[in-house]
RNA sequence: GUCCCCAUCGUCUAGCCCGGCCCAGGACACCGCCCUUUCACGGCGGCGACGCCGGUUCAAAUCCGGCUGGGGACGCCA
């Protein structure tokens, strides 16, 4: 196993989205890619907003995508100590100040900047401050330096450098004594040995400020790659107001883990113009140089494609398992009238979802109530009568084993007749499914079995008579 | 507002680093045709982009500058 470390740090305050999807699989692409070592860590710094619930659902979304992870998950909270010792560190050797200004205070100085057109950063009010009176609450800042540059090389974007007069004086350590985001992220990449960071876009702003606490720490700086955002429709940062941005809304609304990786995997990322990649194809090819800086697009349609190529390619029977409880929630839970593996082959070319698969599936276990009229009102009465009867009796008498079988007995029958296919096969499909939009005849014969093709044959004939 | 980032078909993208092979290739979607017992699958074809303006060069999607547009950040959230 090599030294490259990697990590998904997420905090527990909601689902697993698919933008957080899409970096824990660069993550542990990366990982798997060159031996290393794919990390999770939960960001629960924030007591007020992370839940265990959160983590739960992360969890989850994480072992659907198969995004298995070497080392934890470790929680920050557990590590208050180790920060306390840092902040510590920094505030004995000069580097870190308390601070007494109040939230209020703040707030109104960073509104009087914005009004005046300047950057709404701290004012350093409390860097040099004489007296210490520690009964009164304060928090405890970082203390930047003032001027240069602070520089770093993403290996996504190229060399990016923020002037150090841009940056502020951050809070490391609330009132309350918790340590902040921008501070525990540093400790634990650094004590983690993590190598690599790979994380969201919207990080890049952070990075300055991480890098100075590295320095001022003594800890190695690790090397930064920060991938573009996912933009919803109108181009504005993914939200659920672009539809579904749950990992888990995904599976449960039928798409299949494959899919959504792959989909996810080419949302920035491109191997010439391949566009279908197996998990081990991923792992070969994944390669950080080839992730885009521009942001994209969350585009729906491409992701059913995807969905519908590896519903075409998946084992019947574990499309079987994985639709019950689709189809459960149309009102099937007994699926053993007709062979639920021979149904979904039926239907693999056919859907793009496993919901969609669900419903396209019902009528093999619920006998139509109704059929399309108009389909029928084609052909007269007789006629109808007179296939049904001539089917049902063809299909008793030579009882095909298979749907060649089955297909070869109609040209057969539309031969003695002297009709033409059309004229057989639609009036069948739909006493057999009740619409004319079905599986092949043959394949859906063979799905319901001869016994209950013949008995809807025969109710279909009643209904015409 | 300030700072950071970005810019090829409607969308995902190849090409850009190492200018000419690009009057720009692939995929999704859309349209048409074929296949066909329906619906699909599949096959074939079509529509469709280098944001704009300058510069460098014999030659620019590719290099440089500006503009415009978009995204992100500016929290005692992460």
């Amino acid at each position: 196993m090599s030294d490259l470390r990697v990590r998904f740090a997420p905090s527990p305050t909601g689902y697993l989205h698919v933008g957080g999807a899409r970096t824990a699989l660069f993550n542990w692409l990366y990982a798997r890619h060159f031996g290393g070592t794919f990390i999770l860590r939960i960001e629960d710094t924030d007591t007020e907003r992370s839940t265990q619930q959160s983590v739960d659902a992360i969890l989850q979304g994480m072992e659907w995508l198969g995004l298995d992870w070497d080392e934890g998950p470790f929680y920050q909270t557990d590590n208050f100590p180790l920060y306390k010792q840092h902040v510590q560190k920094l505030l004995d050797d000069g580097k870190a100040y308390r601070c007494w200004c109040s939230q209020e205070e703040l707030e109104a100085k960073r509104e009087a900047a914005m009004a005046e057109g300047r950057k709404p950063k701290y004012d350093g009010t409390c860097r040099h401050r004489q007296d210490q009176p520690l009964d009164q609450p304060f928090v405890i800042r970082f203390k930047a330096p003032e001027e240069g540059e602070t520089e770093f090389s993403d290996l996504i974007k190229g060399r990016i450098a923020f002037p150090n007069a841009e940056l502020d004086d951050l809070i490391i350590s609330r009132t309350d004594g918790t340590p902040t985001y921008n501070f525990c992220v540093v400790i634990d990449d650094a004590l983690m040995r993590i190598s690599h960071v790979i994380r969201g876009d919207d990080h890049v702003n952070n990075t300055p400020r991480q890098i100075q606490l590295y320095q001022a720490l003594g800890y190695p700086v690790p090397i930064f790659a920060h991938v573009p955002m996912i933009l919803g429709s109108d181009k504005a940062r993914l939200s659920k107001r672009h539809g579904a941005t749950s990992v888990i809304a995904y599976r449960d609304m039928g798409y299949l883990p494959e899919a959504l990786n792959n989909y996810l995997v080419r949302l920035g990322w491109s191997h010439g113009d391949d566009e279908i990649f197996s998990r081990q194809e991923m792992i070969e090819k994944f390669d950080i140089n080839s992730v885009g800086r521009a942001p994209s697009v969350f585009n729906p349609e491409k992701l059913n494609w995807l969905n519908a190529h590896y519903i075409k390619q998946a084992d019947p029977a574990r499309l079987a398992e994985l639709l019950k409880p689709h189809l459960a929630t149309h009102g099937v839970s007994d699926t053993s009238a007709a062979d639920l593996a021979g149904v979904v082959a039926t239907l693999q070319e056919r859907a793009q979802t496993l919901e969609e698969m669900a419903e396209r599936a019902l009528f093999y276990y619920q006998a139509p109530q109704a059929y399309d009229e108009a389909a029928l009102a084609k052909f007269d009465k007789p006629h109808l009568a007179a296939v049904f009867t001539v089917v049902a009796a063809k299909l008793t008498a030579a009882q095909p084993a298979d749907a060649a079988a089955v297909d070869a007995l109609f040209k057969e029958l539309c031969a003695e007749h002297s009709w033409k296919m059309p004229q057989v096969g639609q009036p069948v499909r739909v006493a057999l499914s009740g619409s004319t939009q079905a599986p092949g005849i043959g394949e859906i014969v063979m799905a319901l079995g001869l016994a209950e093709t013949i008995a809807r044959l025969e109710r279909a004939k009643e209904r015409v008579a």
